[in-house]
DNA sequence: AGAGTATGTAAATAAATTTCACAAACGCGA
DNA sequence: TCGCGTTTGTGAAATTTATTTACATACTCT
């Protein structure tokens, strides 16, 4: 693998890949080229090409691609070869349904704890967790080693909840949040608010 | 405003800015610098300024810029000095954690319907709302002149659903499903898929 | 009126991303 | 084994996006 420095733009379209060969596979296909797998995902070929290329060479040329043998690759490249033990903040109607979402842990991750700090809540169940007070979360964070979690708490209190959460060690957070979050540079935030998802696409309805 | 050709980076990131406008103006602010407002969202104050400035001249030199007028305009470019009604198809975990979230209707949106085929959940409440037979769905959108729909259907249903949203008269869809949805150009998509996000931050951990 | 501040814009890069085009490699059938 | 059709990997070109710099202009406050 170039190592070198593979752009964000890159990395954020091989999981797309990933998801379209994973369900390639379960139908039961062997082989895929650029072209097919471009027009599945809405990609160029050549994107497809270039953007896999930048990790080493694993197609064949006249064939295309093994689906199993790429899948193995990507897995790998997105460290998603592995289960992430996930921690889910905030126990409100979002919160509920991740941690009850079964499309988590064939794709690479688990969550394994969840927290709110309503009283009403705390020790009640979700699916096979009892939801813990957030005052114990940094501490069951940092010996859990937990890199991940999930934000599902309000606005006001996401910042906050963020900066425990960095000091607990967690590198990277799927914030629900509908806030920008200030945390430092070694920790990545992506972002889900469905209000912004859909006011990027009223502008061209 | 210059209606040339505005790249589509700048429409996403109008949102990001319409959201922090709007947390400030409920805390009593009247004005901000595009100083500001980048520090806040994380992008340069030049970059806010260029993006502002391809829709018109806002601000005030010496002053920054009023965030209710402000608001109001990034509302107007986005069409979202509105509320849209929008139509849920899928009453599973997420569509009812959609089907109940507070943050829709400040944000310019409104869910009015609710779909889903399962025979043992059509009839029953979410909320305000009773969980309709999808066999009724492109009728029902129609007639409700509906532009907008979120999508919460299993994968393996959703290209269809979303074939049937398009001859429905939907022009931007919200897909939740785990999976590269094929629409006309006139038709946008935008895709909430949490593993996906995770994977986006796994290769940097 | 003067000092200080902040926008809007232009210009010039610089950086990044995408597209193009084709040699090289592979599989298949005869 | 040879030739044909297919498809990769990749330089090079083209395009898009971001950054930087710089100022004239306009506004507030004292």
């Amino acid at each position: 693998m170039n190592a070198d420095k593979i752009p964000d733009i890159i990395i954020g379209r091989l999981p797309i890949y990933l998801r379209a060969l994973q369900r390639m596979a379960d139908s039961g296909l062997r082989t895929i080229s650029s072209q097919e797998l471009g027009e599945m995902v809405g990609v160029s070929a050549a994107q497809i090409r270039k953007d896999i290329s930048q990790f080493g060479e694993f197609g064949k040329q006249g064939t295309g691609y093994s689906i199993a043998y790429l899948l193995e690759k990507l897995r790998e490249i997105l460290k998603v070869d592995r289960i992430w033990n996930v921690a889910l903040v905030g126990a409100g109607d979002m919160g509920h349904a991740l941690a009850r979402y079964q499309g988590f842990v064939n794709r690479g991750f688990k969550v394994v704890m969840v927290f709110d700090n309503d009283q009403n809540k705390i020790g009640q169940h979700i699916g096979d967790f009892i939801i813990e007070d957030t005052a114990n979360m940094i501490e069951r964070i940092k010996s859990a080693n937990i890199k991940i979690a999930m934000l599902t708490v309000p606005a006001p209190a996401a910042q906050h909840i963020a900066d425990d959460l960095v000091e607990a060690g967690v590198k990277a957070i799927l914030n629900y949040a509908p806030i920008s979050l200030n945390v430092p540079k070694s920790v990545k935030v992506q972002y889900i608010d469905p209000s912004i998802h859909l006011q990027r696409m009223t502008f061209y309805v």
